[in-house]
DNA sequence: AATTAAATACCGACTGGTTGGTATGTATTC
DNA sequence: GAATACATACCAACCAGTCGGTATTTAATT
């Protein structure tokens, strides 16, 4: 179907409307008529392109993972040639993004999980499909960070890539609790830079060395 | 209002079923009258006792304060000596929160504030509240843990405290995703794992660390 | 190139059930 | 006797989802 280029389809705009919706009031909270009037289109475009509204949640999330899978690809720290300043670069990225408004640094999956895990199960699987797929490309260069440094740990690259989004995630429901923009975005940032220092303090010291970090 | 003892008040009837019902299904899914069943009270007695549904958002908030106060007060931990021992073993005892069913260990307040943050002032001051004061006794002896090793990093008593809180929340937001019970507690885990590892290496005070002079 | 058929992309009024909340009543306690 | 602690019936607003209709695009046929 191609329309004409620079023109959003509903479905296009009810996507967008759901990152920014949702991030805001939630899932439950969020009606199908509020999202409609937020995209600028009708029920009757909402129920041509999803069946339900939890089919927009399923949506939602696969558009997610489209969206800040984009964003991570250009980020520049990919060029870096130890696996480990990659990591570190992909932290400090993270840090920088967060900025702004609560709503438009928080993550929608992550939002959506909480209130979807025992009633939605589709919507719960398309969150962790987001989840466990941006952790696995930071997985990969742990791995390579490991690999290099000849580290054989009690605990796994799958583990570690996990931990840093779970760091991520309660930063944001941290945030969310603080409520002041600054504050807000100062407590998550805090919060980030203990990450990336039990990233520095992990791969610096395999047992009974000791190395000061940069 | 003193009466039968041993016989639960509508109200407390109401807090229970909601640290349960809102664990399980979110707050703006969980209606009134499905809280009213679970509790088995009328509606009329859930409006004698709340004004709206979020002042009982806000009375659940400060009822999982006192419950989860209660079961951290009890705990044996607060016996050790060194203070580094004590936040050690908190963490522990945290892991080991980590059983059975996924809403039966999360956090209440955690879910709430995630949906009510931008909507709902007083619910969203309410988790703050309890957030805040959790990890305030933990930032007593972290601060008591730096005090005692003359530790003078760049990072404060409190945000470690309130980094720790993260950990879990994410935690909890990995478990959520994960979905199957036995899963989802481990990778829980592994995240708690992580954070102990953390808590351990930024006290180990390796050479080259910042050290004051007293 | 023109005509037609069929699929796609909407539109918006409508529906039946659910929602938070109220009004009015009564039984019990202080 | 007055406040407290419920109980029940009720309501207007809102909810997700439906349905018949129309405009537009694509494909097939001539």
């Amino acid at each position: 179907m191609p329309m004409l280029p620079g023109k959003k389809t509903s479905k296009e705009k009810l996507l967008d409307a759901a990152l920014t919706v949702i991030r805001t009031k939630g899932y439950s909270a969020t009606s199908v008529d509020e999202l409609c009037s937020a995209a600028g289109v009708t029920k009757g475009a909402f129920f041509h392109h999803f069946k339900n509204k939890d089919e927009l949640g399923v949506a939602a999330a696969d558009y997610w993972s489209e969206v800040t899978g984009a964003l991570f690809v250009d980020a520049p720290y990919h060029d870096l040639d130890d696996p480990l300043d990659r990591i570190l670069a992909y932290v400090d990225f993270r840090k920088a993004l967060l900025q702004g408004r609560v709503p438009e640094f928080t993550c929608l999956v992550g939002t959506m999980v909480q209130e979807t895990y025992e009633t939605a199960p589709s919507i719960r699987e398309a969150c962790q499909r987001s989840i466990t797929s941006h952790a696995a490309k930071l997985e990969a260069d742990i791995q390579a960070a490991m690999d290099q440094r000849g580290l054989t740990p009690d605990w796994s690259a799958r583990s570690l890539a996990l931990h840093t989004q779970a760091v991520l995630q309660g930063a944001f429901i941290l945030a969310k609790a603080e409520g002041g923009a600054d504050s807000a975005v100062e407590i998550a940032a805090e919060s980030v830079d203990h990450l990336r220092r039990y990233i520095e303090l992990v791969f610096a010291a395999p047992a009974g060395s000791t190395r000061s970090t940069a």
